[in-house]
DNA sequence: TATTCACCCTACCAACCGGTAGGTAGGCAC
DNA sequence: GTGCCTACCTACCGGTTGGTAGGGTGAATA
């Protein structure tokens, strides 16, 4: 087991730095290949402490998918009161997106384990994570091919080509990196949204 | 720990079984998920008899992976030497990308998830998955490029956006499967790969 | 016939797992 | 003071893990 570096913001409470240690060690090595025990140490408490502010492992795990949860539907919520015109809501939307993914590349990564891992309870109906954004996106697509704004296509399937290639370049990025010079890296990372977005605006946009 | 079905395919040799139950156990749950002792039942021996024929867990995992490299390498080849065209070469390979995805699903969600779980390993320079994939693709790209059939941009932010959202649309099949109806399921994976062909089409071919 | 060897077995091990029992220290209310 | 709470601790539990030791068997080899 790879000993987890120490999170080191102590003006946290212990539930928030055990809840931040724990999305990290999930993303990292899954959920059975993290032991609570060293979420505990990341923290600097041990492991009976970790339980008394999280009963089980399933409660620990399920609470930092949720908070991930939250925050995603938020996120999304303002990308979409962002603008009226279709077009640049759906840039919005794309860019929201991919600012989740770079900001929190640890959050992308649970949720693409938790359905790799548990494609049952991943898709509980609502509680799928990429269930709001598609549906909204989905709504807005079809709004914008009624006004004769956007091109005839199947929105589901335009969009879960746009958001796989967006959310497995993220989870791809710790392998590329490691692959590729720091200067080719930077510019495939510049490339690859500039190409995303040209995709978008060539095959969507009217 | 979910108990794995059997294989039953009595025709082959031991060695080759438990390899074969080891790719969907390590391909549903994981390294750590996975025990031996699973697998071992899965073919209906015992644990330290599985060890006779592969001395280590992490031996085990080794040679399922390598399996899986050297099969779709030699897919890769026959793709390639398919045609002359370069539209043609292009559309061949994407499609025996796709028919790989297809068939064996374990195959890709195990690639995919040894890229999250050792992504340094997964980087071992010539040894991933998708390298010689990616060498061969942006070759054939700038020659159509150097030819004038195919429009300029870059081959490697291209066809990265491509190849993942083909792959990370196979594994998340299993979720969509449980939040779709059985039509739209079906409907979806057919729309999908019209929608990428499309993209490449639109973007690439002049 | 004697020996080797691949294959599979039972029995066992130390290490680690998630989780519990029970106790201590300090803060706050009365 | 007493009582109660939260937060943390040490010590321990049963169960599972990856892996080892060593024995049996049957087919090939000398």
């Amino acid at each position: 087991m790879t000993k987890l570096k120490s999170v080191k913001t102590p003006e946290l409470d212990t539930k928030s730095r055990i809840l931040q240690a724990a999305l990290e060690a999930f993303s990292q090595s899954g959920f059975y290949g993290t032991s609570i025990n060293s979420v505990a140490e990341a923290v600097n408490i041990k492991k009976p402490s970790l339980l008394h502010h999280f009963s089980s492992k399933e409660k620990l795990y399920g609470a930092v998918l949720e908070s991930i949860s939250t925050r995603l539907l938020s996120e999304l919520e303002a990308a979409m009161a962002s603008s009226e015109d279709e077009k640049q809501q759906m840039l919005n939307v794309m860019d929201s997106f991919y600012r989740w993914n770079k900001e929190c590349p640890n959050e992308t990564v649970l949720l693409l384990r938790e359905m790799l891992d548990n494609p049952q309870r991943a898709a509980t109906a609502h509680n799928w994570y990429l269930a709001p954004w598609l549906e909204r996106l989905v709504e807005l697509i079809r709004r914008g091919q009624q006004n004769g704004r956007f091109h005839e296509l199947e929105p589901m399937a335009f969009l879960y080509n746009i958001i796989g290639a967006q959310h497995y370049f993220v989870v791809s990025l710790p392998t590329l990196k490691q692959i590729l010079s720091a200067s080719d890296f930077k510019a495939l990372l510049k490339q690859q949204r500039q190409e995303l977005k040209s995709l978008i605006e060539l095959r969507l946009f009217k």
